[in-house]
RNA sequence: GCCGGUGUAGCUCAGUAGGUUAGAGCAGUGGAAUCAUAAUCCACGUGUCCGCGGUUCGAAUCCGUGCACCGGCACCA
């Protein structure tokens, strides 16, 4: 909690999405904006802070996707890493860098981490069963064989799971085994391959005292964690494929192997890192400072499927390494699902049900600011939580515009069309004023708490909380009344708005970024910097009042506001299962 | 099957050192106001706090058990 007094930096990872696919709304609500908005909170605060994100583009499903295009990993990678660097940019997901798998680079890196595992006598060699096909001459990897399920009887069941009855089973268990390849009709044998094994089992100790020391974590996080950590097994770390990074091993039978694209996944924010000190710094060693030194801050976020891989493989690798620090935290949310209409229950985004929402497409319709505002209103942070048209458009319209929006345009409109367009020399304060004056820097530390716990939605509510109590103070004081009869009330109230405003705009930046920028614009307030090496505290600033006199620019609309039947014509449209 | 999480008003949720009449927003009803993005403010809640059992002077809050939903369970990312 108090994170102040151990560490001086903080790097800030979200899972790297698998680059073979677009992303979508769920991913944004579990890894990326919660990330991002933590991220632009602590550079408003000027502490010293690094985003770190990237493409996964190794593993066994891009090779499937390109076998069955009739293209190559690469083109489909490069696709998709192009399609979703360009989503997040959109939104507004602020990384430093946002890195690719593929890089020589991340070989490197990789390499590394192996040897040094491996030279700690934490990875071991074993023999397994495998399928093979004799007319591909390859092994097939579980995604690679299809079959019979030997528990429902279902016939395109996958290698060790059935998507039909949802049973798990081994490999060797499958009936009628085929390959999943275009042209293959060979029947796969069973056949003995070496792999290499991670000994999860060498870490226990360490990571339970690591997990002990943590109890401040999410109880979803902390429980599968445990669940893992009490029962480890060791882990293979590689797969028959020619797509991924080669296995640093003395070994012929490694030629035909690659490093599992789990084992190098997590590793990117290591090698993007690296590649971020090379090109913002021209230091090739600066990425150091951001994984070794025990004053930095390492903080995940990702959703509840990564969880073992953030909570307990990744940080045994760290502590394998020797001289890594493991993360602080590992925020891990639970699934954003899409709410179905017709039937008014909340299903899992997928393709075939073409419910998924791309971030593009929704994009092209509303503001970035607007669907930051509504997922993180709804963020999965303890349970499953479900987007909804319907919510969608009463949250932001009803929160956001009218209350904090129309808060600041009502205020400002006034201010300027009735005192020059400045902030008004204020008279004596009565209680009132003075009440709310005082509560301004509560109310942002109160937000700036909620921040620290990454708690973000009890974050938004307290921002428009804030607005509530600002319209409340408004009708109270009736300046639209005072102001034909009282010009240094009127001037008083204004005034008093004037520093709700600034209050406001500071809080609002983390969330809805451009509705932010527009108002620091209208107040003539230094837009906010900070970064890998900090800066001034702009979110404290924001406790100190505008001075009287100060001008302002006439006020524009910050959130206009969604119309109600174009958003329930995309919903219809959205039922009917047309591409969004 | 084993393990973890969640289950509070019509809807979305807050609420653990256990303690006065269990809260907020939305929706609904009535009223006020008209500065403002037709935006705001005020008033109005008879809820089995998932069920059952237990601990306690007292439990939404602790323990046990059952149910429902979500997830993890060793090579699926």
């Amino acid at each position: 909690m108090n994170a102040d007094a151990k560490f001086t930096r903080t790097l800030v990872t979200s899972a790297l999405p698998y680059a073979n696919g677009h992303i979508h709304l769920g991913h944004i609500a579990g890894a990326y904006l919660p990330a991002d908005i933590y991220v632009r909170y602590l550079r408003l605060k000027g502490k010293p802070v690094l985003y770190i994100g990237g493409s996964d583009e190794h593993g066994v499903p891009v090779t499937l996707t390109a076998l069955k295009e009739g293209s190559s990993p690469k083109d489909v990678v490069d696709r998709y890493h192009e399609a979703n660097a360009e989503a997040f940019a959109d939104l507004g997901i602020s990384y430093d860098l946002y890195g690719r798998t593929i890089w020589d680079l991340h070989a490197d890196t990789t390499q590394r981490f192996f040897r040094a595992l491996d030279a700690g006598g934490h990875i071991e060699r074993q023999e397994m069963v495998l399928w093979y096909s004799e007319q591909s001459d390859m092994y097939l990897p579980d995604r690679y064989v299809k079959g019979t399920c030997p528990r429902c009887g279902y016939e395109d069941a996958n290698g060790d799971e059935c998507e039909n009855c949802g049973a798990q089973y081994a490999a060797e268990e499958l009936i009628e085994p085929r390959a999943n390849i275009p042209g293959d009709t060979s029947r796969p044998i069973l056949k003995p391959s070496a792999h290499w094994f991670l000994k999860l089992r060498d870490f226990k100790d360490d990571l339970k005292a690591w997990l002990d020391s943590h109890p401040d974590w999410r109880a979803n996080v902390r429980g599968i964690a445990y669940g893992w950590v009490d029962d480890l097994r060791d882990r293979c770390i590689t797969r028959d494929t020619d797509w991924g990074i080669p296995v640093p091993v003395d070994d012929p039978e490694a030629q035909n192997k690659r490093i599992y694209v789990w084992f190098d996944a997590p590793i990117g924010y290591v090698t993007n890192t690296r590649q971020w000190g090379v090109e913002a710094k021209d230091d090739a060693a600066a990425w150091e400072t951001w994984w070794k030194d025990p004053s930095t801050r390492l903080v995940h976020f990702i959703g509840k499927d990564n969880i073992p891989f953030h909570a307990v493989i990744f940080p045994a690798m760290l502590m394998g390494q020797g001289d890594f620090i493991v993360a602080d935290n590992v925020v891990g949310n639970e699934y954003l699902n899409i709410l179905n209409r017709m039937t008014g229950k909340a299903e899992k985004g997928s393709k075939s049900k073409g419910n998924m929402i791309s971030v593009r497409d929704f994009l092209t319709r509303f503001s970035r600011d607007a669907l930051r505002y509504y997922l993180c209103a709804i963020m999965p942070e303890s349970r499953d939580a479900a987007f909804s048209w319907d919510e969608f458009l009463n949250r932001y319209n009803g929160e956001l515009c009218d209350v904090v929006g129309n808060f600041v345009h009502r205020s400002l409109t006034m201010t300027v069309k009735n005192f020059d367009g400045v902030v008004p020399e204020p008279g004596p304060f009565d209680a009132e004023d003075q009440a709310l004056l005082d509560s301004l820097p509560e109310q942002l530390d109160g937000i700036a708490q909620a921040f620290d716990q990454f708690r973000f939605r009890l974050a938004v509510e307290r921002f428009i909380e804030m607005g509530r109590r600002a319209n409340q103070y408004f009708d109270t004081k009736q300046p639209w009344v005072t102001r034909k009869t009282d010009r240094e009330r009127t001037a008083t109230t204004l005034y008093v708005c004037c520093q709700v405003v600034r209050v406001l705009c500071a809080a609002m930046a983390p969330f809805v970024p451009d509705g932010a920028a527009k108002l620091a614009e209208t107040l003539g307030i230094e837009v906010f910097v900070g970064g890998p090496d900090g800066g001034p505290d702009s979110w404290d600033a924001a406790k100190t009042p505008l001075p009287a006199g100060t001008p302002l620019q006439p006020p524009v609309v910050l959130f206009p506001k969604l119309d109600k039947d174009y958003v329930a014509e995309i919903a219809e449209r959205h039922a009917r299962g047309e591409a969004l």
